[in-house]
RNA sequence: GGCCCCUUCGACUAGCGGUUAGGUCACAACCCUUUCAAGGUUGCGGCACGAGUUCGAAUCUCGUAGGGGUCACCA
């Protein structure tokens, strides 16, 4: 089978997972067949046109690893790929359509239309254009055109009957043609409305399926006129189902009540082969019941009929979930030690050899369901051992294990091999040798390590940090509850070097904010200038 | 409101006339354990309702209810 499916966003805002939700259906539909999947430009909304808007789109599909076969920067056979470059297509149909007079120039002014709408409601009447210019005679409306009077031109469509179209999913869906008002084929600005362009462009470039949104449903009958008008085969529509925000009544989804930024949620950590294997799971499911797949895998055997049609929530709990199994399972450690790199450097954290980014990771990431919650928790491997913060907790236990690490501090320095096994044996001997319970040893040397109580396992920490670090954390921690315990009164010196410590802290947290700062300036720059629509298709 | 579409656990879904209605997330308990996670086991929880077709309906038909979408010189 001979398969071209498309994705049309439109360059308004910030690029909308529900575009990425299309796109990869209409991409795995195409590939699963050796068919070629288009990426064409929208851009026939001159208001609310952005420029940022079309690279972004590209960007967001890139880093997807979605790649179009032909779009406005690979090019292609059937292009330009931007609409608002095919202006002289749409003219030259519009003129076919004007001569069989299945279209027509209507002359009404914006107000004009408004005062009908407001008449149509007052009276409760059925809304929609009321085909009040569709009879003024052919050579009027030529020379009122001629003579430079501002117009649309609009397609004439039937009064009675109904016209019909086949959904691959739910099968014949009839349409009242009193339903369907004589709908805008070209603006007075010379533009071409969606539905016009939308049939010109899928029919000139060999469109074979058309996979959109539910939301285009009602409007299907003018692109199926328009093709009869034309004469043109037409394509077959796969409707999908709209995703939907996880609010009471489940209504589409939207940016007031979900974040729709796939921009956004790739800077909170989350990883394109989990956005696209949860977007995949939203209305579709593998034949085997395997919830966790690549694109490949759904590309293998992608059937539309699989498609369920209730409208999917959009469940964020979900999203991070199977963002956590990317993390901690499907990819290897080395290719997340690479795509946290950037933001731990962003954090303004150095290290000097790679093996102890891996090993950072390594044990970090069974906690963590994204990327930045790695970053968030890995500070004190990356602060330096006199700053790296300590909380009320972590205090606590320190000041309750004090012995301990004091014994601890100098096993530790006389211990020939810090690997493993060794610092594993070390602890257990000093457990059993001071017939103590093995937390009592353990939570202290945590909370000295780390600052806090919620760590990995300690002989983890003990072997990452090494033995320098170690020593000196210790020896840090124990200084650091002489001048914290309630019922001390801290000495002239000891309140000294408590602020000096908090100075310290403080020029670190400014460090890292800073770091992080420039990252978030540019994505609230972005979020701030988008629109609402999502795209079609 | 007119028109169109949809309806299986709280969420995502499997199911396409005969199943104790299965899985995943979430939630709960237990196990493991060195805190937090991860992991393991178990549990909780569903066919919107009513007719009809059939020996037999989650599965087919109709109706009702509920929800969504759409009625722009936006897409």
């Amino acid at each position: 089978m001979n398969v071209v499916t498309r994705i049309a966003p439109s360059p308004t805002g910030d690029p909308h997972v529900g575009t990425a939700y299309v796109g990869l259906f209409n991409y795995a539909f195409a590939k699963r067949h050796g068919g070629r999947f288009v990426f064409r430009l929208e851009d026939t909304d001159r208001e609310r046109y952005d420029a940022q808007s079309e690279a972004r789109l590209l960007a967001m599909f890139d880093w997807l690893g979605i790649t179009p076969d032909e779009g406005p920067e690979t090019g292609g056979p059937n292009g330009p790929y931007r609409q608002s470059e095919r202006l002289d297509t749409y003219t030259q149909h519009v003129e076919t359509l004007l001569a069989s007079g299945d279209a027509y120039r209507a002359f009404e002014t914006a107000e004009e239309l408004d005062a009908m709408r407001h008449e149509q409601k007052q009276r409760g009447l059925p809304q929609g254009y009321d085909g009040r210019g569709r009879d003024v005679p052919r050579d009027e409306q030529d020379r009122r055109a001629a003579a430079g009077e501002p117009h649309a031109i609009r397609l004439r469509t039937p009064d009675e009957g109904e016209t019909a179209f086949l959904d691959v999913l739910r099968g014949e869906i009839r349409i009242p043609n009193s339903e369907i008002k004589d709908p805008i084929l070209v603006k007075s600005d010379g533009y071409p409305t969606y539905h016009f362009a939308n049939v010109v462009d899928d029919h000139a470039m060999e469109v074979t399926h058309v996979m959109r949104a539910e939301e285009w449903v009602t409007s299907t009958p003018i692109h199926v006129l328009l093709y009869r008008a034309f004469g043109w085969e037409e394509p077959r529509f796969i409707h999908l189902p709209l995703l939907r925000n996880p609010d009471e009544n489940k209504t589409k989804i939207s940016k007031r009540k979900l974040d729709t930024s796939v921009d956004s949620y790739r800077k909170q950590g989350i990883l394109p082969e989990a956005l696209l294997n949860f977007l995949a799971t939203m209305g579709y499911s593998l034949p085997d019941g395997r919830e966790i797949f690549t694109l490949d895998d759904l590309i293998a055997t992608f059937d539309p009929e699989r498609i369920s049609l209730g409208g999917p929530v959009f469940d964020l709990r979900k999203l991070r979930h199977v963002n956590a199994r990317y993390l901690r399972e499907e990819l290897p450690l080395e290719e997340i030690a690479d795509r946290i790199e950037p933001l731990l450097r962003e954090a303004g954290y150095a290290w000097d050899d790679e093996d102890f980014l891996l090993d950072v990771v390594d044990v970090l990431r069974p906690r963590a369901e994204t990327l930045t919650e790695i970053v968030d928790q890995a500070g004190y491997f990356f602060l330096a051992d006199d700053v790296y913060p300590f909380d009320d907790e972590a205090r606590k236990k320190v000041a309750a294990g004090q012995q301990a690490l004091e014994d601890l501090e100098r096993s530790f320095s006389m211990l020939d091999f810090f690997d493993e096994d060794a610092v594993d044996d070390l602890l257990d001997e000093y457990v059993r040798s001071r017939e103590i319970k093995k937390p009592a040893v353990l939570m202290p040397l945590r909370a000295a390590l780390t600052g806090t109580t919620n760590a990995p396992s300690v002989t983890d920490l003990v072997v990452i940090l090494g033995r320098q670090r170690v020593l000196r954390r210790i020896g840090r921690a124990l200084s650091e509850i002489t001048s914290a315990l309630p019922d001390d009164k801290p000495t002239p010196e000891e309140e000294q070097q408590a602020a000096a410590e908090a100075a310290a802290k403080k020029a670190e947290e400014e460090r890292r904010a800073a770091a992080a700062a420039a990252g978030r300036a540019a994505q609230a720059a972005a979020r701030a200038a988008a629109g609402e629509e999502p795209s079609e298709s």
